[in-house]
This record gives C-alpha cells, structure tokens and sequence, in this order.
DNA sequence: AAAGTCCTATGAAAATTCTCATCGTGGACG
DNA sequence: CGTCCACGATGAGAATTTTCATAGGACTTT
C-alpha cells in the first residue's frame, strides 16, 4: 500500500512519512507540485496527500490533470486554509477529502483508512479473500478462528495478491511496490518470501493458496469457490 | 556514501542505481533535469551521475547553475554522443568526468571511484583514519593487521565519521543520508549500530574512538595522535 | 522423447537490524 | 553541593530478511 504525499513543507512531509511507515504503509514524497504531478501520473500509488499550495503547480491543478489522464488515485487534500470555499473547490475538482492543516496523526489515518475502504474491499481495517482476513493493524492473517502473525514483507505481498483479486501479479512490479524501484533485490527474494506465506496458509489451513504462473508472476486462488469460471 | 543520478531512461537508471547498491553506495534517483537540479541543490551527495540530453533541463545548464551555487559535487556526466566536442564542452562547464553510453558497470565504477578518490582522502578502495582502514569491497575495518567484517549500517556510519573528519556529525544528518530521509528509523538505532563500532574498535585495539558529543552528536577522536589541537 | 536450460520452491543457516529494558552520566538548577 | 532529568550506552533477545545450495518441474530444442 502506497501513499504519494506532496507538500511543500518538508518537516511536515517528514513527520507524515513517519507515521504512515508505522502504521503500515509504504510512502514517497514530493515538494513541489511538478514533481508531485510526474510520480502520481506513474499510477501507482493507492493515496495521494496532496496540498493545495504548492510550487510550481498547485494541488488543483494536479488533480485536474490526474483525472484527465483517467487517473482516479483517492486524493487527501490538505490545506493551511479552512475556508469553507476551498474546501468545496477541492471536492469538486475530484479530491476524495479534505483535511485542513495542523491536524492530529489520528484523523490523518482515519481519512487514509476511510479512502481504502471506499476503493477497495476494506472492511473495518481487514482485507479479505476467501476464507482469509489480513489485518493491517498487526500485519496478521486470520483464518477459521486462528491468527498468525506476518512479517512485513510478506504483509505487503499477501496485501498486495489480495487487491490484484483474479488477475495475476508479475514480480517486477511486487518489488517496484515492495521493495522500492531502485532495490537490488532478486526475484528470489519474493520467492522466499511467498514461501513463507505459503507454510503459514498451510498452518491455517486455509482453502486459498499461492499459485504460480511460471514466467508471469503469482496469482491467488480460492480452492473453496466453486470451479466455475464465471 | 550517496550518489544522485539523472538520467530519462528509466531502464538505465535502475540498472545503475542497482549496480551501486550492489557496492555498497547509497543511491537516489531524479528522471528530469529540473528534479535532478533541485535534488541536487540539497547538497547532500557525494557524486552525481547526470545525462546531458534531459527534459526540462539539460545537462548542462544543472552544472552551470551547480556551480553558481557553490556546489562542487564532483560529476560524473554521460552521454548517448561520444563526440569529442560534447566531451570538452562538458568538462569545460564544470564535469569532472565524462562516460559514453552504452558503457560496462566496470567502467562505471572505476570512474566513480576515481572522482571520490580525488575529493576525498580514498587510497585505493580504502578509506583511513588513525590506525584504521575502511575497506568499501568489502565493507571491513582493518587495523593492527588485524580485519573484522560490519554490517552495513556500522559500516556506512563509520564511512561518514571518517569524511567527516574532526568536524561532529549529528544524528540527524546520519539518519538522512543512511536511513534516507523519510525513514521512521529512532536515533536509539543510531546508538545501537555505534554501541557496536565500539565493541569492533577494542577488538582491533585501535586507538580510534567515537566520542559522543551529548546533545550534538558523535565524532572520531584518535587517540594515538598527539594532544595538540594545531 | 531425451537433453538441456531456465524458472521456481524451499530448507537451513547466517546476517543484519531493531526493540526493549535498564543503567549510567553530564549538566542544569536550586 | 545535591537532586533531578534528559540523553546516551549497552546487553540481550527477537524478528526479519537475505543468502546459499539444491532439487524439482516446465518448456524448448533437436
């Protein structure tokens, strides 16, 4: 899960940073709002902090050329100002929500969870698959009543499988989102790693399981769904 | 030891920036001259590897403005164009070396050593101070004939304390470059990796010592040099 | 179909890094 | 001079991640 934050101040960006990275979330930053404009048009990101002033290009303008570009990442506005119209401005102009600056570590996380879950299948703060649920808050993975715990890796790679839902995940991009696009990390890193997560669905004894697809990537299964493909 | 590269290629600047992680460099990456210039205005690396055909702004120009800010960071410029005229005109502008793509990692890191080595005190691959060696290949300390392994992080903290030389280094400015900065990384980590030097240092029974500067940060002391502060 | 090659799986071990708890100490301040 | 407090040191342990070696399987080529 990862969140672009654009904002001019960088002890803010910082201090933002800082707190998304422990609560589970990957992140990467931008201070001016061409740089910002560049690394979202890459589309990847899950959650856009954005700032409304901004050098260089402001956080309207940002959004609006996201969305022209048919980019729909959930965008947190932020802003110094708490004028009502600018909130209204924002919203229109396609950000999801809007936090006005200073806020608490609290509501932040609360805004970022409540954007997930609009765009994906987040309940509470648990993705689901199958028989399996991954919580983000202790990066375990509960299964028929049993929690195990997983290390952040393999979070990140079950958290990942679970959002692509059917269609299949190659491994550049599991590093690219993982391990960060200018790692020295080897395939076989992910291979370790999946089967880590593999022992431990083993020990749950969940009915979803890890297949491969050799050459492309990882896909997941749920050998409990009826075999009809629908 | 951290190194920018500014380059459009995508596919070239993960290359390289995985090449210099393999060697233990710290890497950071910009893909437009205007991002690569304000990256590199920080000040904050020890060589930069810039392409000279850049959107936005070219090669050129970020040296030129560079050196306007009395930034002397060595660089290293390279170049689809292996015309002699491209070459002089970058050298005159303030590069310090110049490489034609495509070019070999070997290459590569030969010249980057060649451009460290003569801005800073490397002999060889080595890095001294006191009695010690720093040896990058292998990230080991030498010293009395006698040679330990560290870990990456004591061996990164290490290398700043030494091009540090008798100035302080603080904490903040340790985490920056080796953590990166938007790390959530406690200074505790910091002590705990110097809490390890140390115990390195008395097993070599070198006369180097890291003494703590409370409240500023850490400095490299030797102990065998005589007392005059000259 | 046999051989060869590349991709993937996985056990085992090592290495590294981080967390936590506790202890010590310098220095401010009364 | 004594007390207190924040900062730093460090041991111990845990957790995580990586490395390495090897084996198995799939796909291609002949």
């Amino acid at each position: 899960m990862k969140i672009l934050i654009v904002d001019d101040e960088v002890q803010l960006v910082k201090a933002v940073s800082a707190i998304l990275k422990k609560n589970n979330y990957n992140t990467d930053c931008a201070y001016d709002g061409e740089d910002g404009l560049d690394k979202a048009l890459s589309n990847i990101y899950d959650v856009i902090i954005l700032d409304i002033m901004l050098p260089k290009r402001n956080g309207y303008e940002i959004i609006r050329e996201l969305r022209d570009n048919r980019i729909s990442t959930p965008v947190l506005m932020l802003s110094a100002k708490s004028q009502t119209y600018d909130k209204i401005y924002g919203l229109n102009l396609g950000a999801d929500d809007y936090l006005a600056k200073p806020f608490e570590s609290e509501e932040l996380l609360a805004r970022i969870k409540a954007l997930l879950r609009r765009k994906n299948e987040f309940v509470g703060d648990t993705l689901s698959f199958g028989d399996l649920k991954l919580n983000r808050d202790n990066c375990s993975l509960l299964c028929n009543g049993q929690e195990i715990a997983l290390g952040k890796k393999e979070f990140q790679i079950m958290e990942m499988l679970i959002l692509n839902g059917g269609k299949a995940l190659n491994k550049e991009r599991l590093i690219e989102k993982i391990w960060g696009f200018d790692t020295d990390a080897e395939y076989n890193a992910i291979e370790v790693h999946v089967s880590f997560l593999r022992k431990k669905l083993n020990l749950l004894s969940s009915g979803v399981n890890i297949r491969s697809l050799r050459g492309i990537g990882y896909i997941l299964e749920d050998g409990n769904a009826k075999g009809g493909k629908n």
